[in-house]
DNA sequence: CGTATTTGACCCGCGC
DNA sequence: GCGCGGGTCAAATACG
């Protein structure tokens, strides 16, 4: 179902390094992108992974995974358990999210190192703040700002260390909702977007669409 | 003219 | 304490 040709480039892409995706249990992801700044195996405690079953490889296909995802209608797995116990295979996994409790870890240089996204974990711990869930996906399209159905409003640009192309922050321009998104380039591959979703809509997709309609059909095909 | 984007300044946590 | 760097703010600008 998903034998699409963005599928097969998507995967060449991804299995570039086979020895950490299989050691992690996700993929190795663009390592000045913080939220990708984990590996190291302590860091999987705190994540999640999207089911190979549900990996979408295509915008429009992440506009269907987002809009399940923010409607708690797709699980959670606990990577913890199923990364390093009976999902060995686990090269269909390309996405993963933040679980909503504090990690301790320790900071280590090269490969290790652990950014901004870890960073902010330990100050969760010591001001016992609760994050916002974040979950994040990595897709092929030339276009930037995938569109999920829900509206953004753009409010900062930075260049970030070691890489040429810039990440963008947009907030969801519903009123209350403090839903926010980052997009960047990979850097070692341009054709890759990395969307970066925090925290969860408390309103339905602002598309003209019958979103009823596609919901359920979006469920159907998962289920 | 209202709304969205741009972009430099600013904030703040972290490591040294 | 200081500097770095990611994230955010907000004034200026662009756009419709």
């Amino acid at each position: 179902m998903f034998s699409t040709a963005s599928q097969t480039m998507l995967n060449q892409s991804l299995f570039e390094d086979q020895d950490l995706s299989s050691q992690l249990g996700f993929f190795p992801i663009h390592s000045n992108f913080s939220s990708f700044q984990l590996g190291c195996s302590q860091s999987l405690k705190n994540l999640a992974m999207v089911p190979p079953s549900l990996a979408v490889d295509t915008p429009a296909n992440l506009s269907e995974y987002f809009a399940l995802k923010q409607k708690e209608e797709i699980p959670y797995q606990s990577a913890g358990s199923q990364c390093f116990s009976s999902q060995r295979s686990t090269a269909d996994y390309w996405a993963w999210e933040e679980m909503n409790y504090p990690m301790s870890i320790k900071r280590s240089g090269g490969e290790n190192y652990l950014g901004v996204s870890a960073m902010k974990m330990k100050k969760i711990k010591t001001r016992r703040k609760v994050r916002e869930p974040r979950f994040c996906f990595k897709t092929m399209s030339d276009i930037d700002v995938l569109d999920d159905g829900y509206k953004w409003r753009k409010y900062g640009q930075k260049v970030v260390k070691n890489t040429q192309h810039p990440r963008s922050y947009y907030r969801c321009t519903q009123d209350n909702c403090r839903v926010k998104k980052r997009v960047e380039r990979l850097a070692e591959d341009p054709r890759m977007v990395i969307t970066t979703y925090e925290g969860r809509h408390i309103h339905s997709p602002s598309h003209d669409e019958d979103d009823s309609q596609v919901s359920s059909q979006i469920t159907n095909f998962f289920w």
